[in-house]
Formats: C-alpha cells, structure tokens, sequence
DNA sequence: AACTGCTTAGACAGTCTTGTCAAAAATAGT
DNA sequence: ACTATTTTTGACAAGACTGTCTAAGCAGTT
C-alpha cells in the first residue's frame, strides 16, 4: 500500500471520464472549490461520500469503499507494531 | 465487538489497581480533568497516548494497542459493508 | 463539622477544520 | 487573440475540538 492519497485518485478518474468538477461537486453537495481541496488533499473526504462519489464518477462502489477505508486506516495506523493483529480481531469477532 | 468504550476501559483498568487520576493524568502530560473527560468519552484518546497508559496502568502494551486501534477503527467504520474487504486488503498487502 | 484526596462539571480562550465566496489562474475551443 | 469554461487560491466566518482553570461534589477520616 503506497501512501496513496484519494484525493488524487478521485481526481484522476475524474478527468480520465471527462467529468468536470462542477458535477461531481453537486452530487456531493458542496462547490468546486471545495472538491477541488478534497482532491487536493485540503479538505477531508468522509465516508459517506464515497456512494455519490462512485455514483458521479461511474466506478464501482464495493472497489471505492475498499481504497478508502484502506487508505484511511493507513493514514491513522500505519507503523503501529501491532495494526495487523488488530485487523486480525476485527475479522475474527465480525463472523 | 461491542461497542465498547476505551475510556470506559481505561478507567476501569485504573480503578481495578487503585490508581489515582493524577497518576495517569502526568504520565500523559494533562490534567485530571482532561483524563476525566477521556475516561467518559468527551476528550480524544489518541494512539500517542497508549504507551504511556500501559506504562502507568501496568497493563499490556500490546493488548492495548489492539483493543486501542479495533475499536477506532469499529467506530469508524462498523456498518460499512466491505469494512472487512478492506481489512483483507492491508493484511494481504502489508506482508 | 472540618479536613483530605479524588473525580467531575462548566466556562473559557486558543486552535483547528469546514465550506463558501470572489477573484485569479489555467485550460480549451473558436 | 479572444472567449468561455474549468480549476485553484486566499480570505473568511462558523463550528467543533482541545486542555486548563476553578469550583463543586463525593467518600473517608479525625
């Protein structure tokens, strides 16, 4: 896992589908300037936008929430000695 | 996994050994009111702080990072329906 | 009752984050 | 070059959050 940033992946697929901010930024409610932040990284991208954002930008929901939760927890956790025992309980107890 | 609360943890943890508040509050460089407040859920606990818990708790630091981490990240993200995916993701990109 | 130590509550200023606005900068189309 | 569109920037007010201080509440002791 790279230290990958969302933002700029949301903005790559975003102008690889020739979809300007304009509309993105409605579905999400908020103007360009402040999607032009997230994708930028200055401004926080939550989880709940991940549905309008798969929706806008035409890309699978289920591989959208991965990367984000995965990065996110990276960003928080990554070089905590024991972050993967932590995942393991997670896992285990959510049978 | 319950929706436990870690402060609620600690400061049970703490009064099992009969620890004073001002014991624990110096070793993380607050005051008691501030750990008071953690302990009941109205102030942060971040991960910086887990060594020094174990430390003036006497309690494992690698249980306490675990339970520290799962239930952020449970918190965070429990309901969303490929949490688990996304674990798998990082445990298996993470070797 | 008074005293001691422990814990909690409320108020507070300081800091950080948020989304918006207006303007500037960059890009594309003609 | 000009125009229209898109994107970024900086400033800003509003809100959330942090740790501290002070004082209150509580239990035990003398």
């Amino acid at each position: 896992m790279k230290n990958a940033n969302f933002g700029a992946y949301i903005k790559a697929r975003r102008e690889q589908k020739g979809i300007p901010q304009r509309i993105v930024a409605h579905a999400l409610n908020v103007d360009t300037s402040t999607l032009s932040k997230m994708e930028l990284g200055e401004r926080q991208i939550t989880i709940s936008m991940i549905k309008p954002l798969s929706e806008s930008l035409d890309v699978n929901f289920k591989d959208l929430q991965i990367k984000y939760i995965a990065e996110k927890i990276m960003k928080d956790f990554s070089g905590q000695p024991f972050l993967n025992e932590a995942l393991k309980k997670i896992l285990n107890e959510e049978v």
